[in-house]
Parts: C-alpha cells; sequence; structure tokens
DNA sequence: CAGCGATGGTAAAACGGTTTCTCAAACATC
DNA sequence: GATGTTTGAGAAACCGTTTTACCATCGCTG
C-alpha cells in the first residue's frame, strides 16, 4: 500500500511549463496549440504516470463513466454472460459497472438505485431471470436512460430479449431433419411467457398434434416426463426440452431406461447452460440464448442514450442459436457451419 | 425518463433561508447552530428530495464510497456468494460494487484496476476460483487498501480463506458418526492446496490407511472413480468427494450400479453449489465454505481499512459448515442444530 | 503602417459539495 | 459598564478537472 502521492494535472502543467487549461486541452486534443506542446504536455504526463481523477471530471462533464446493472437473479446463471456482455462493449470506453442484486426486495432495489443515482450512474441496465417478469422497482421516472435486458419493462422502454420462437423453431427443425417423426416438447410451467413462445413455435414445426408437457423447471420434472412418455404404446424418438435441466433430467431418465440416446431418441435442451449440458451424458445439444451478445447490444445501447444519440424504443428481439453437442446424434456434417457451433461450447 | 432537474444543496440552502455552509453542516450533523435552524434545513432538504451528489462530495471528503470486486471466476461460482456477502455487509454504509471479471486476462486485469483507482475506489477485494492461485494483476503497491478473499495474496496481505482441513474433518466425523467403516476421498488434482488440506485432515479422521484418490474436478471423475473402487473385494461404504460435481457423478455411477445411497453407501460432497447437491438424487449432503459470510467479513475489513482502522495483516481462516440432506443416512435427529442445517439448504 | 483575422496560450469560472476561517451578537464575569 | 467568552451563522477556499472568455502576438492585406 505505497500511499504514492498521486498526480494531477496542476503537476503536469507545472513540469511541461504551461498553465492547467492548456494541458487539460492538449490531454484531451481538444483546443488549439501547436503540435509541439501538444506532444509535450502528452509526453510528461506519460512520464509522470498521470491518470485524471474521473470524479472531477464527471462532475465538469455531467458524465461519471459509470452504469448501474440492477438484476434480481441470484445464480447469476443469466445475469453473468450478460455482465460478460456488457462488460465487453463497454471496458474499452472506460465504463465500470456497478452490480447490484436485489433478490426480489423493492426496499432494497430503491436503496440500490438511489446509491446508483447519487453515484451519477450514467444508466441503468435492468436484468432478471426471467423475461416476461418486472423487478420490483420504478425505473421509468428515472433522469438516467434505461435499457431492460431479458427482463420485462414498460411498452416504451428500450428491451432486448432473446427470439424464444426461433430458437423453438430451429431446434424443432433440427429434430425433423434428423428424421425423427415423434416429437414431444417437455417444458416449463406455462405461466412463463418463454413457454408459451417456444411451445408454439414447437407446435407449428412439429404439427399441432405434437405434445407438449408441462412442470416445474427441474430435473425431477424430466424424470417425470419420460416416466409419463414411456407408458405410452409409442413413445418419442425426439424430446425438445424447455430448458437444460429438464434436458439432463430426461436424458438420465432414458439412460437408466436403457434408452439410448442419441441412438434411440435424440434430446435437445435450452438455455446452454454449460456447467448442465456440458456434464449430461452424452453431452447436451441445446439451444444458446446468446445472452452475452444481448449484454453486448445492452451496453452500447445504453452508451447511446448516455450520450444523448436517438434510440428507437421497444423491444429488440436477438436470435438464439443451435449449439450442437452429442444428444442427438445424426450426420453433424450436413451442418454447413458446424466448426463455429462446435467451438462455440 | 423525466429529467427532472436534481436539487442541489443551493437550492435547500435558499430555500430554508440559510448559507449552503449552514446547510451542508445541518444535514451533515456536524458544526454549531441551533436545532431549530438544523431540522428546518433537514425538513427542507427532505420535502425537496435533495439528495447529495456523490461525486463532488467524494471529491472533498476523499473518500468515494465505493470499492472495486476483482475476480477471474466467470461462472461466479465463489464469487456470487462473496459479492452477496459484500453487498449485505456494505450497503447499508451506502458503499457501491464495481464488478470486473478479468478471466485470466492480465492486460484486462489492469486495465480495470486503473479504471478502479481513476473512480477513486476506496479499496479493492480480490477474489477468485482457487484459494491458492493469485489473480494475474499485482496489487501490492496501490494507493488503496486491498483485501484477498478466496484468492491468493502476498504473505504481508490481509487474507481470507475458508477453512479446508476444518470441513473434511467435519464431514469425516460424520461419516465416522453415522458407524461407516470404509472411508475413501476421492478428490480433484493435489496440486491444489485445498485439496491437500482436505486429504490431510480426511486422513487424520478416517485413519492414516483411508484411501484418498484423485482426479479431475467433474462429474466424469465420480464415475470413474466408482468403477475403479467396486473393482476392489470391499469397495467403501462412504465417499467423501472434493466437490460436488465429483459427489453427483458419483451418486449417479452407484445409482447405476445398484448400489443404494445412503442405504450401502454415504455420500458427502463439498462447495454446497445448489444447482449441483440439490438436483443430485438423494440430495446431497455436503460442506458449505460460507463463502457468504467470507464476503461480508471482507467488506468489513476493506470499510475498516478505507477509514484508516488498523487491521491486523495476515490470513483469517473462517470455518465451513456441514449441511445435511440425505445423500448419508443415520440418524438425523442425532444432529443437534439440525433445523438450522436443514434451512440453510 | 493601420487594421484585421488567425493562432497559441492563459486566467478564471464553473461543477456541487465540504471545511476552515472569520465575525457579529449574545452572554457571562468582574 | 468594560471586558472576555461562547454561540450561531456566513464568506471564502478547496477538491481536480473542464470550459469559456479573453488577450497577446503574428502575419497579411490594402
Amino acid at each position: 500500500m505505497a500511499k504514492a502521492e498521486r498526480i494531477r494535472i496542476y503537476d503536469v502543467a507545472r513540469v511541461a511549463g504551461v498553465s492547467v487549461a492548456t494541458a487539460s486541452k492538449a490531454l484531451n486534443d481538444t483546443g488549439r496549440m501547436t503540435d509541439a506542446t501538444r506532444t509535450r504536455v502528452k509526453q510528461t504526463a506519460l512520464a509522470l504516470g498521470f491518470r485524471p481523477n474521473a470524479m472531477a471530471r464527471a462532475l465538469t462533464q455531467q458524465r461519471s463513466f459509470t452504469i448501474g446493472l440492477l438484476t434480481n437473479d441470484s445464480y447469476g446463471r443469466f445475469t453473468l454472460p450478460v455482465m460478460a456482455g456488457i462488460n465487453e462493449a463497454l471496458v474499452d470506453q472506460g465504463v465500470s459497472v456497478f452490480l447490484c442484486g436485489i433478490e426480489d426486495d423493492a426496499a432494497l432495489g430503491k436503496i440500490h438505485v438511489d446509491a446508483m443515482l447519487d453515484k451519477q450512474v450514467d444508466g441503468i441496465i435492468a436484468t432478471g431471470k426471467r423475461i416476461d417478469r418486472r423487478l420490483p422497482v420504478d425505473l421509468s421516472e428515472l433522469p438516467v436512460p434505461v435499457v431492460y435486458a431479458f427482463t420485462e419493462g414498460p411498452v416504451d422502454a428500450v428491451t432486448l430479449v432473446s427470439d424464444d420462437a426461433q430458437g423453438a423453431r430451429e431446434a424443432t427443425e433440427w429434430l425433423l431433419g434428423l428424421g425423427r417423426q415423434r416429437l414431444v416438447h417437455v417444458t416449463g410451467p406455462d405461466s412463463f411467457a418463454s413457454v408459451s413462445a417456444r411451445a408454439g413455435a414447437f407446435r407449428e414445426a412439429a404439427g399441432a398434434a405434437a405434445a407438449v408437457l408441462h412442470g416445474p423447471w427441474s430435473e425431477a420434472w424430466g424424470h417425470a416426463a419420460v416416466a409419463q412418455l414411456w407408458q405410452q404404446e409409442t413413445p418419442p424418438d425426439a424430446i425438445f426440452c424447455g430448458n437444460d435441466q429438464i434436458a439432463r433430467g430426461v436424458v438420465d431418465a432414458l439412460r437408466e431406461r436403457g434408452v439410448d440416446v442419441p441412438a434411440d431418441v435424440s434430446v435437445i435442451g435450452f438455455d446452454n447452460w454449460e456447467i448442465v449440458a456440458a456434464a449430461t451424458r452424452p453431452p447436451l445439444t441445446t439451444v444458446d440464448m446468446n445472452l452475452k451478445e444481448l449484454g453486448r447490444v445492452a451496453g452500447r445501447l445504453i452508451l447511446d442514450l448516455a450520450e444523448g444519440k436517438p434510440v428507437e424504443p421497444g423491444i429488440r428481439t436477438l436470435p438464439c442459436k443451435l449449439v450442437v453437442r452429442q444428444s442427438c446424434g445424426g450426420d453433424m456434417l450436413a451442418r454447413p457451419n458446424r466448426q463455429e457451433e462446435l467451438q462455440g461450447i
């Protein structure tokens, strides 16, 4: 903890033999001066190891280069990829991110939002664990821009979601393309908007008769669903699951029954939660919601908003991507961009 | 986005009929004035919804009420609980946390640390995914205090770790207490310090002859270990695993073999990574490293340091706690504080 | 050579608070 | 009633930048 006296712009100016004003302009590439002066100032700043005090700068510029990320997703399963994307988009702009987990506690939410505003964040990104629920805080009358990513916001807000329907369609078509005929969709509670969206797309692609089974978002439900399905005379030859945990349960249950995945049955998951998808035997083919990209876009949007650039309000939908592993079988070479997908693992 | 003009202390002063200086002192409970004046100022501030600009305040006070959290744990498995604890400790002090994931990228680490310093953080907490590895950045000569939590730091630093040996001992003794006789420890690579610490404690408690098997930190290794162990004439009746993923693999492999958990074999995991531990069938009894508490302590320490209070350098070790679920069997009632443990799930 | 527009630079005023210093009035002391 | 001593409050300096306004100097033109 060497309490090295921090260098101020005043020091740079003195050493370079100019006024503070000139130093500031030199370093920010603004104002007019000879090239000689500008480079001289820059060099001394570099030599002295000068780093401007972001607080002082924020005070005049009305820009703190700081944003807040609000989430109620305590496992970080959705938030962390989003956060990674945000950081990726903002780090070279020198923007830092306050992360606040607020669970579903409105009071805690208010405290954190107030703290963020006090600290003059340039914007707030709201995110969560569910696309059709709101955070327990009202962000609609804030003095800073807000972007909703993977969580519901007011109708006129800037919102980012992943394309559940398209993801489900791709998964279903992939199964059909493998020659599977009896498709079933085992998914979460139908109170979730994502569930209906995915189920709808599944039915459209697989035929209206194709069964959709609802249950909790758990491995246990995957087991139960298999038990139920294998009571029927002709069990399915392909199961598209609403998330990776259900898919894992399904795969495990099938193995216990002696049903071969992927030889007898193809299974596809949803989320590409690597820790589950990769540990399943065989590793899960699954739909990736591209949350990192979603985070990147959110970061860029909040930046644009902070800079006053015009941003069209409304819902932006980002495509999902099928990540092919080994739970479906079939001819992987048929897939044109297979290399890339395998790398995405 | 109602761009409501933010109220400044100037406005409060004017409305309350005092000078800015008096207003400031009134609100901060400093200086001398009649109680009447003080409360009048406070009331007007409240009525106007005044919130001080944290940047401006930081500039004079040399305190930003902001800290940085640096991590290379991209899954957030260890970082999120730590972060939750930190937040819990700091939120009522009005401190916000910059979260920066730096992977193992030294350049990225430097960028983020510099950004934090520019933003005048009051301190930095370093954390990671491994207790015996350092982050790829040197934090030893920083102008702000640093606390290392669940990651290695310089010898004279303030460091927080969980008590691997004690956790392993408790797990082992629990198995012995259930009457198990042939204990085996299936764990991670012995290049990990935690692995040796736990293995050492295991051997001490279970007898020097008790076997310790090393492998990767994966479910697959759990399966492999069981295959290996059940080749022997007398397989173990209790398996203590180095993490929950291995334990999950072990439990699954045993079920596939028709070995009953917990009737025939007791299994204990490590980490209490709920998403794995609770989904295992039966749910895993496992050692919780109390990372949230670790975060709380880290938060308090960094605050003390920031306020200049004396903090003894050195390694602080926090106890682990056994979380009892159903993978061990035995008389759960025997455990005195069982209720509490079950709630901890 | 007076007049004028660039050019290169500086002094000073923000930004929004806190803190130190100063001072008049009220009060106590002798 | 003259002389300290509190007490309450305000003026001004400060924190470290950016930005505005201003001012020399210079080269050019007519």
